[in-house]
DNA sequence: AATGTACGCAACCGCGTCATA
DNA sequence: ATATGACGCGGTTGCGTACAT
């Protein structure tokens, strides 16, 4: 799934991350922090690039990271916060307690980005939150026609399979061999469990996220962040004055 | 069963911004 | 005030996987 690794011209290794790359990666920054990033593949022994350690332990090393399993809050977040702040990947992960923006941006390539245009500006968050089920039905029925695809199902197509068969946390307990290994499961005790399921199924998501009123669930988010503080961060935001921390 | 196609994940690349000498 | 180096962000690309034909 990712590219094979290889050398360029000037002896540095580029491509998929080994497990050993990983380990090493993670016990020099766990000692020593990362002070310099170009200065630590020297440091540490690897033979990659600062820009690449960087990228992996942001992305995928440091604990506390979420993979996968977006929850619907999460979910209507990033898409109105797109729709508000465009591609600023990174104002918006910061919203998002362990999502990265490379992840998040990601994810709105691949599947929120069909979801939004079924909302397509039509309506304020607020408007969101407060519309009944009837009004609901409506985009519900507009939905269908655009078929979102699972996120991370690998083809995309086996939608209403995808908690069953995609979800991370046991796909990866089962894949976590050393050709197939992710990172994900060396920080498996430091992540926090999460709940959330995107989605059940296709017949309940077609029930339930597009039928039922917005309310952010803080069962699934760590930062507890309502409908008004994200209009609010919006509105702060483009005059300067909202200060974006975690 | 073999091949083609679509898609997602993870990595790389280029450029802008910031800090420092 | 300017030059340089390092970092961070957003866009793009490559490859593996799963479904369709």
């Amino acid at each position: 799934m990712v590219r094979a690794p290889f050398y360029d011209k000037n002896g540095v290794k580029k491509g998929a991350w080994s497990r050993e790359e990983d380990e090493c990666l993670t016990a020099y920054i766990q000692k020593n922090g990362h002070p310099n990033w170009r200065q630590l593949p020297k440091l540490s022994g690897l033979a990659r690039c600062g820009k690449s350690c960087r990228l992996r332990w942001l992305n995928y090393l440091k604990p506390n990271l979420k993979h996968g399993n977006y929850t619907r809050e999460e979910e209507v977040i990033i898409i109105k916060l797109h729709q508000q702040l465009e591609n600023k990947w990174s104002v918006i992960a910061e919203k998002l307690p362990g999502r990265t923006d490379h992840e998040i941006k990601n994810y709105w390539h691949s599947y929120l980005k069909k979801c939004s245009n079924i909302i397509d500006n039509e309506y304020t968050i607020s408007e969101l939150n407060s519309k009944s089920n009837d009004t609901l039905e409506e985009i519900d029925s507009n939905k269908n026609s655009v078929t979102p695809q699972s996120p991370s199902s690998g083809d995309g197509k086996d939608f209403g399979n995808y908690i069953l068969e995609s979800s991370t946390l046991p796909k990866l307990a089962e894949t976590s061999t050393e050709e197939n290994y992710s990172p994900s499961s060396m920080n498996s005790s430091l992540m926090e469990e999460d709940n959330g399921a995107p989605w059940l199924g296709l017949e309940e998501f077609e029930g339930d996220f597009w039928n039922e009123p917005f309310v952010l669930d803080d069962t699934h988010t760590t930062n507890e962040i309502s409908i008004d503080d994200i209009e609010l961060m919006i509105s702060d935001y483009y005059d300067g004055s909202y200060m974006f921390s975690t």
